[in-house]
DNA sequence: CAGTGAGCGAGCTTCCGCTTGACTT
C-alpha cells in the first residue's frame, strides 16, 4: 500500500474516497515541526541556525506518519502547494527519515488533479524550505527580541510582532486621524422640476461651503428659467463579484450578517469537515474546471440560456502577496443550493453561511447584469444641474447575489433637450463631512490583506490577539485603541521605525521571493535585517525611559488623600480588567472596584446594579455592586431570558 | 468569583503560520 500525506484530515478522508484502497492517506495537522516555544531557538551568532523541534500536541500526529510509512511502500507527501507546506514536507520527510519519500502538489481536490500530481512526483524544493525558515526566523527575531524590551520599559506580559503591532498601529492611526478631524460644511442643493411629471435635479457646477452662498444661490435659482440641456443614455454592465477567499468571505459575512471573523471561519470549518465546501483558509479565486463546467449546466437548467455567459468566467487573484495554495471558496456541489443539515446548535449558522457562499460562487459564472442610465443635464442661468436615473434591463447575476445597500431604480421622465421645466421647489441640505470610520473586522482584515500583512489562517487570530492583549477594544463593532495599545504602538513606531512601515511585510515578500528563486541566500536576507535590528535594540535598552500609560481620569478626588494632598481617582488596567486607583500611587493606594454597569438592578437585593466583573484575563461574569453585602452573581447574562447567546 | 498599579527581582511573560479540537471570551 502507498502513503498520501496531507495536512488536513478532512482532505485526507476526501483523498481517500478517490483514491480507493491502494493508497492510505494521512494528516500531520499543520506543521509539525516549529521553533521551541519557551526559547528564541534561533542561534544568531552560527549564521542563525534554527532549532526546529518536533511540537508539542503533535506526537500522535507524528507518531502516526512514522508507523504508516514503516509499511508503506510508496510515500508521496502531498501537503499544501505554497512556503509553509514546503516546510511541512521537509519536516515529513526528515521524519519519515528512509529517503522513499516523493513530494507532489495538487491546488484543487478533484480526481484528475491528484492523479496527474501522482504521476509527476519531485523532491523537495530546498529554495522554497528556506524561504519558509528566512520567515519564521525574522518573525521569532521580532517578537521574541522586542516583547522582553516592552516588558522592561512598558509593562510586563506584552507583545510585539510583525504582523499585531502594525494591526494596532493602523487603529492608532486611525483614531489619531478622527480626534483632529475637523468637518466641513457643504450644501448639496436639490431642485424639484417638471414637465407633464416631477423629478429632481443636483446643482452640480458650483460648490457651495455656507449658508451666505446657499441663500443666494437659491435666491438665484428661484427666478432661473430651467431648460433641458442634455440627455446621455448609456448601457452600463455589471460583472459578478469573484468568489470568496478568506479575507472577502469575512468581510462579508460582517458586513450582511454582523458577525465576526471567527464565528464565520468556525462556521466555514463545519462545512468544510461536512464536505460542503472547499477549504475555506485560502487567498485564491481559482476554480476547478470540473465545478465551472458543474455550474454552466445548473444556471442553464435552472436559469436558461439568458443567464449563461458564453464563455465560462475564470478570475484572477489581484493580492499581490498570495500564494494561492488553494481554491477559491466555493460549494463542493454547485447543484446543492441547500444542503441537509442535522439540526444542532449551529445549524442555522451553517445554513446561512453555505447559502452565501453557494450564491456568490453561482452568481459568478452567471451573465453580466444590464442597467440603462440616462442623464438629464439642466441649464438655469449660469448654474447647471443633473438628474441621474437606473434601471435594471436584465438582472443576470443579481438574479441570485443581490447585494445589500444598493440604491433602488431612479427612473426619470421622458423629456426632450430645449424643453423648458417648470420650478417646483428648491432644497438646499446643509451637510457636513465625515470623519473617516473607525476600524471594524471587516475593515481591518481588507486593510491587512491589502497590506499582505497576514495571512488567512491568522486574520480571525490577530483579532483575538490585540484584543486580549487589551491594545485594543471593540464596541459596537468598531475599534478603539487603549492607552496601552496606544503606548506601546508609539513606542515602537519611534523605537523601530522600519519595521513597523506598513510595507516592511511586502519588502520581506520580495526578499523571499528571491530566496524561494534561489537568487538569495535565507541567511543573508536575514543578516541584512538583524545587523541594525540588533544595534536599535541594544541602544532602546539601554537608552529608552520608561513609558508612562496614560490613565483615564474620573474627575473625583481620592477618598484616602483627596483632602490633604489631593490625589485624584484614574481608572487603570490591571492583570483583572479595569480598576479605580489614586493617581498618586505608590505614595497613596487607595483602589477600588471599576464598574462597568449593564443597566439594571440586582436581581437578588434589588439595590445594587448588575455589573460585568472579570476573572483572570478571560472569563466575564456578572455581579452585584454591593459585594460583599449582596452576593449575587451569574455567568449568564440576566437581560438575556433563555435565549441562546450566539457569540 | 472578588485579585490588579511601581520597584524590589524569584521565575515568568513573547512571535507567525499551519492544522483541529475543546471550549465559550
Amino acid at each position: 500500500m502507498n502513503l498520501i500525506i496531507v495536512e488536513s484530515p478532512t482532505k485526507a478522508k476526501t483523498l481517500s474516497r478517490f483514491l480507493g484502497s491502494s493508497y492510505g492517506v494521512e494528516a500531520t495537522m499543520g506543521h509539525i515541526k516549529d521553533l521551541p516555544k519557551s526559547k528564541l531557538g534561533v542561534d544568531v551568532d552560527k549564521n542563525f541556525a534554527p532549532d526546529y523541534q518536533p511540537m508539542v500536541g503533535k506526537e500522535e500526529a507524528i507518531k502516526n506518519i512514522e508507523t504508516k510509512s514503516k509499511k508503506a511502500g510508496k510515500i508521496y507527501i502531498a501537503t499544501d502547494p505554497d512556503r509553509e507546506g514546503e516546510a511541512i514536507a521537509n519536516h515529513v520527510k526528515e521524519i519519515v527519515g528512509n529517503g522513499k519519500t516523493k513530494r507532489i502538489v495538487f491546488h484543487e481536490i478533484t480526481k484528475e488533479a491528484v492523479e496527474e500530481a501522482i504521476a509527476h512526483p519531485r523532491g523537495i524544493d530546498h529554495h522554497l524550505v528556506d524561504a519558509q525558515i528566512a520567515r519564521r526566523v525574522l518573525d521569532r527575531l521580532v517578537g521574541y527580541k522586542l516583547s522582553p524590551i516592552l516588558w522592561k520599559k512598558v509593562r510586563r506580559g506584552l507583545s510585539a510582532g510583525r504582523v499585531q503591532t502594525v494591526a494596532v498601529r493602523l487603529i492608532v492611526e486611525r483614531e489619531r486621524e478622527i480626534e483632529k478631524f475637523k468637518a466641513q460644511e457643504y450644501w448639496e442643493i436639490y431642485c424639484d422640476v417638471k414637465k407633464d411629471q416631477q423629478f429632481r435635479v443636483q446643482l452640480i457646477n458650483k460648490k457651495v461651503d455656507n449658508k451666505k452662498t446657499a441663500d443666494k444661490v437659491v435666491h438665484n435659482l428661484k427666478k432661473a428659467k430651467y431648460v433641458v440641456a442634455n440627455i446621455k443614455r448609456s448601457e452600463v454592465k455589471k460583472n459578478p463579484y469573484p468568489p470568496f477567499t478568506t479575507s472577502t468571505m469575512s468581510q462579508t459575512a460582517s458586513r450582511l450578517f454582523g458577525w465576526s471573523a471567527r464565528r464565520t471561519m468556525s462556521t466555514a470549518q463545519k462545512l468544510y469537515e461536512r464536505g460542503l465546501i472547499t477549504y475555506h483558509r485560502t487567498d485564491s479565486v481559482n476554480i476547478a474546471v470540473s465545478a465551472v463546467a458543474k455550474t454552466r449546466e445548473y444556471i442553464k437548467a435552472q436559469f436558461g440560456d439568458r443567464y449563461l455567459p458564453d464563455a465560462p468566467r475564470f478570475y484572477k487573484t489581484t493580492s499581490k502577496s498570495a500564494q494561492e495554495a488553494h481554491e477559491a471558496i466555493r460549494p463542493t456541489k454547485p447543484d446543492v443550493s441547500q444542503p441537509k443539515i442535522k439540526k444542532t446548535k449551529w445549524s442555522a449558522d451553517m445554513v446561512k453561511l453555505y447559502s452565501l457562499i453557494w450564491k456568490r460562487f453561482v452568481a459568478c459564472q452567471m451573465a453580466t447584469s444590464i442597467f440603462d442610465r440616462t442623464t438629464i443635464d439642466v441649464k438655469a442661468g449660469d448654474y447647471l444641474l443633473r438628474a441621474s436615473g437606473q434601471i435594471l434591463k436584465f438582472d443576470g447575476w443579481k438574479k441570485l447575489y443581490a447585494v445589500k445597500m444598493e440604491a433602488d431604480d431612479v427612473i426619470l421622465p421622458e423629456v426632450a433637450v430645449g424643453v423648458t421645466l417648470q420650478l417646483v421647489k428648491v432644497d438646499p441640505q446643509q451637510k457636513f463631512t465625515q470623519p473617516p470610520a473607525k476600524f471594524n473586522e471587516a475593515s481591518l482584515i481588507k486593510t491587512l490583506e491589502e497590506l499582505g500583512v497576514g495571512r488567512p489562517s491568522t486574520y480571525a487570530p490577530i483579532i483575538s490577539t490585540i484584543q486580549t492583549r487589551q491594545y485594543v477594544e471593540k464596541s459596537e463593532g468598531k475599534f478603539t485603541p487603549t492607552n496601552i495599545g496606544i503606548a506601546v504602538a508609539d513606542f515602537l513606531v519611534k523605537n523601530f521605525e522600519s519595521v513597523f512601515e506598513y510595507d516592511f511585510t511586502a519588502e520581506m515578500e520580495n526578499d523571499l521571493d528571491r530566496v524561494a528563486d534561489g537568487d538569495k541566500k535565507w541567511q543573508g536576507v536575514i543578516g541584512g535585517f538583524y545587523k541594525p535590528f540588533e544595534k536599535k535594540l541594544k541602544s532602546v535598552e539601554k537608552n529608552a525611559k520608561r513609558v508612562k500609560i496614560e490613565t483615564e481620569k474620573l474627575n473625583k478626588p481620592c477618598p484616602k488623600c483627596g483632602k490633604e494632598s489631593k490625589g485624584e481617582l484614574v481608572v487603570r488596567v490591571g492583570r483583572f480588567g479595569k480598576f479605580v486607583s489614586c493617581s498618586r500611587f505608590p505614595d497613596c493606594d487607595y483602589t477600588d472596584r471599576y464598574e462597568e454597569r449593564i443597566g439594571m438592578r440586582c436581581p437578588d437585593c434589588k439595590k445594587g446594579h448588575v455589573i460585568i466583573k472579570k476573572t483572570g484575563k478571560w472569563k466575564k461574569f456578572f455581579g452585584c455592586s454591593r459585594y460583599p453585602d449582596c452576593k449575587w452573581a451569574s455567568w449568564k447574562d440576566p437581560r438575556v431570558k433563555k435565549e441562546k447567546t450566539a457569540s
